[in-house]
DNA sequence: CTGTTAGCGCTTTCAT
DNA sequence: ATGAAAGCGCTAACAG
């Protein structure tokens, strides 16, 4: 017992290794040219002493501390998860660690929390899908070394990027491949830079096959989100509606699972779609058909990039990630079965809810 | 363009306001009492300047830098994120960040991850579910401020837990009241130490009601663990078992899926129930019952304790939650339909992958 | 109440 | 090749 006291200093170890301390320190940075005597010496001396450098001493005089920072809107959402996982792995697979920042959805903390976060490593990592474009592309550039992920930005900006728009074109033509012709878009968040660009996926999808017709309907981001919506789906089916894009696999399955309480058959009597492909869109009953997000990858993408800029590279092209799509069960032709012959008795309330909510940014995408 | 050269530092501040190093550092700090006049002139200078202290030199010279290190096996685990999201949300709330460290499931280089970790913050939480027990005191003890998450241990280790062995009391109790004798337990990793709590569990439960049966079944952990554990489970079931125990929600969702496939009826054929209680065991077909975890007030507790020690407060009494049971439909009454006549065509199979496996530990636990 | 003076533990010129 | 010494930017005694 009684281990008190200061922890033992590079002054002990050069103490005990009768050598000065700035032959330790060599030593152990391995630089410069060391007599094998000394390093010998070096090295037993901190074995017996157990001697570990600071961080911190290191960090005040190299100015720098091999920690990079990642500021999240919600450690929950999977997505970011895969992402920080990516990140995490590669990065640490070189020395450096991640502090992470969950901004708990408060977009207008976001900016301090950021700064805050980077003041205390030698990089960042921007994940902030509601930031305003103009807000976050002067953030990035006063906390460089950052890059930006999840989302595209004017400018020369370092962007690890996802191309939601290009995905949501896909599906929008495997959806048509399979007959579709009237599509409802659940949105995200309205502030989320990836809801936009899936907005803009609809609207090029409408330009590009003027036969196509989607509407969009808001909803939200989570399993409970895409669970509320089914009523307004189940009225857009009535509509004449045969396939449903949600905007990411969790709106998906709260989507599939009430509607299978409503008695509506998938993809018999309508198909769904999600997006990011979490482990779960596999197991789903219909398995999801979903847009394939490389999170993992993206993270492992967002340390090289960012190792890049620490050691003073050039910014480099943005990268954007193609997402893939994965076919599975929940989308099908559009068949037989259709209308409100399906619905059971859960059904009644539907008028309530109406599909008039679902108008609201229709105007501007559809055809 | 050309904001080169140092940051600004204390000195210019000081310079700048007309007054000492130290007067700017007690109005920054809010040290002793600092004339009202000294006080604008340094607040000025610092917003002039837009100066910001630098967090390596204050660590230094501190001993501390409000960050802690939380070490995880698995960051892709929804436990460990929802621990890690109480825990940096709760500690974000009073200044502090969290540094996470993922040792991506390699046990052995767990405790050189949580030293280095441990080095660069102020305080450690440790999530080391395979780690053995006396290496994982060993180590929190050396790296006090210290805090042992989702499992318990034997001494006087600060520890926010879990009672798993009573949770799967509680769970079988429930099977037994809904009529169930014979039961499977789809066991997690070998090593795991929660699994070794359910484990426990299940001998507790047989030893108290010597009616019911469980054998168990080495399994894994996520959602193809349970996926393929399937068709064993089928096997036990014509063997007699009626309800499954899953180590976890993922894996008793992905059991489900399959089963589905296999045309097994959850609960008319079979009751399953998993743990932990994820978001999407309610939004599961159908719902399933759990064993509620909370895993965001854990990472919560988990700070509060730390920061209690950070403090300089004694240890205090471990933690336990008790996890609350969460009746859904995926387990019920012993029923109609039973034994092998529900299997499909699927189902031929089987017995390639045979029930004998799920001997492996009922020797020891079984009635 | 305020300024001066030592360091915190390490790296890094700069002599030797 | 090695040691002495000067800081990195900040806080905390200690005088005044």
């Amino acid at each position: 017992m009684g281990e008190r006291g200061r922890a033992t200093t590079i002054a002990d170890v050069a103490a005990r290794a009768g050598v000065s301390q700035a032959s330790v320190s060599r030593v152990l940075n391995g630089k410069a040219s060391v007599d094998p005597e000394i390093v010998r010496a070096v090295r037993r001396a901190v074995a017996d002493l157990g001697y570990r450098p600071s961080p911190a001493a290191r960090s005040l005089v190299q100015g720098r501390n091999q920690t990079i920072a990642m500021v999240v809107p919600d450690l929950e959402n999977p997505l970011f998860q895969g992402i920080l996982k990516g990140l995490s792995v590669a990065a640490a697979a070189e020395g450096y660690r991640v502090l992470v920042a969950d901004t708990n959805e408060r977009v207008d903390d976001e900016e301090e929390i950021a700064i805050e976060a980077r003041e205390r490593c030698d990089a960042i990592v921007l994940c902030a899908p509601r930031l305003p474009a103009e807000r976050l592309a002067k953030l990035t550039a006063r906390l460089a070394p950052a890059v930006v992920v999840n989302r595209t930005l004017e400018g020369d900006a370092p962007v690890i990027g996802v191309d939601y728009a290009r995905g949501i074109r896909d599906l929008v033509e495997h959806f048509a491949a399979l007959g579709h012709r009237r599509l409802l878009y659940l949105a995200g968040p309205e502030s989320s830079a990836s809801n936009a660009d899936r907005i803009r996926g609809v609207a090029e999808a409408i330009a590009a096959d003027p036969g196509m017709q989607i509407s969009v309907q808001p909803c939200g981001s989570r399993l409970d989100d895409g669970f509320a919506a089914a009523e307004a789906v189940v009225a857009a089916q009535r509509d004449g509606v045969t396939g449903v894009l949600a905007f990411n696999d969790l709106v998906a399955l709260g989507l599939l699972t009430r509607l299978r309480k409503l008695g509506v058959r998938v993809p018999e009597d309508l198909s769904v779609a999600g997006f990011d492909d979490v482990p779960m869109a596999a197991f789903a009953t219909p398995a999801l058909t979903s847009l394939s997000v490389p999170r993992a990858e993206l993270g492992g993408q967002v340390w090289s990039r960012l190792r890049a800029l620490i050691a003073g590279d050039p910014v480099g092209h943005a990268v954007v990630y193609r997402p893939r799509l994965e076919v599975r069960e929940s989308a099908g032709p559009v068949g037989a079965a259709a209308g409100p012959d399906a619905a059971g008795p859960d059904a009644a309330g539907i008028e309530a809810v109406g599909v008039d909510a679902a108008g609201i940014d229709a105007a501007g995408v559809d055809a």
